[in-house]
DNA sequence: GCAGTAACGTTATACTATAACAATACCATG
DNA sequence: CATGGTATTGTTATAGTATAACGTTACTGC
């Protein structure tokens, strides 16, 4: 379930978040560019105080704000998702537009799958109307089991 | 925003918790009841110390497991769900039987309405067969600004 | 009554996140 | 290039959320 996150997919993911902050005028600095780097190798959704053990080994600041903030700057950006229901953050499926989507999380291994389902998102924006509600970009949980770990038990 | 709670719906969702309890054989005692009982007079989503102040006043143990446990006994028999964004717990609109749900959360004013759509329910369940994902039942989580907070503003 | 289990009390601690302020780096402009 | 303003990062401290572990009490069924 873990999604397989090769250095291909890294370097693409990096790109992507170059693109977009160049566009934004948003400035990727080396910590943010590291801290997004881990998230992409790690290719699932990854704790702060996980991140920020990593970073402690490259010479950054280890208290915690060095990683909440860029995180929050990623975030932003459009470029990482947190999870609430785990405390966690994962790289973000499509980095190239701000969107609407559904995020599956696996109870057991922690991994994640993003989808943009337009139906269900078209769906839920009309709910939304219906109440009154105003909805904000953002990406939906939705917990279970994945394959993998069904077929484990 | 903010579900007007009712002496009347308060003593319904007691009454209905009751019920369920019974035919479970789950055991309702005091302290879950009056636990359940503060949160449907809170009338949305609340904060699990601030529950525990509350259980203070009425000579319950005051330290975190306390609350906590209560919550997660209520949240077993399905008749409070926690909403994980703003680390909140609220009475289940439906608390008869097991059900998925959307919740959609007011990021102003902590509000939260409760709804029951199937066909944005049925689609989410078919994403998950799609990728091979079990899902237990649970509420969705759908985070926005409430009619009356936009007005506000 | 008694044994076994469930619930609750209590202490301690882990984990997650942010406030506040200082120091530094970047950037635009004169 | 000097300078002032802004953004970023470092650092310390602390707030907020949640659970582990173990002892005690209360309930239930036999």
């Amino acid at each position: 379930m873990t999604q397989k996150r090769t250095a291909a997919d890294k370097h693409a993911g990096l790109a992507a978040a170059e693109q977009a902050c160049l566009r934004s005028g948003a400035r990727l600095t080396p910590l943010r560019k590291r801290v997004l780097e881990l998230v992409l190798v790690c290719g699932k959704p990854v704790g702060a105080y996980s991140l920020l053990r990593q970073l402690r080994t490259d010479g950054y600041g280890d208290a915690p704000p060095t990683v909440y903030r860029a995180l929050e700057f990623l975030q932003a950006q459009g470029l990482v998702h947190r999870i609430a229901k785990s405390n966690t953050f994962v790289a973000c499926s499509r980095p190239q537009d701000e969107h609407y989507g559904l995020i599956f999380v696996c109870r057991q291994c922690g991994g994640a799958v993003e989808l943009e389902e337009q139906r269900v998102l078209k769906d839920i924006g009309r709910c939304a109307d219906q109440l009154g509600f105003r909805l904000p970009k953002q990406v939906f949980e939705i917990e279970g089991t994945c394959r993998d770990c069904r077929a484990d038990a």
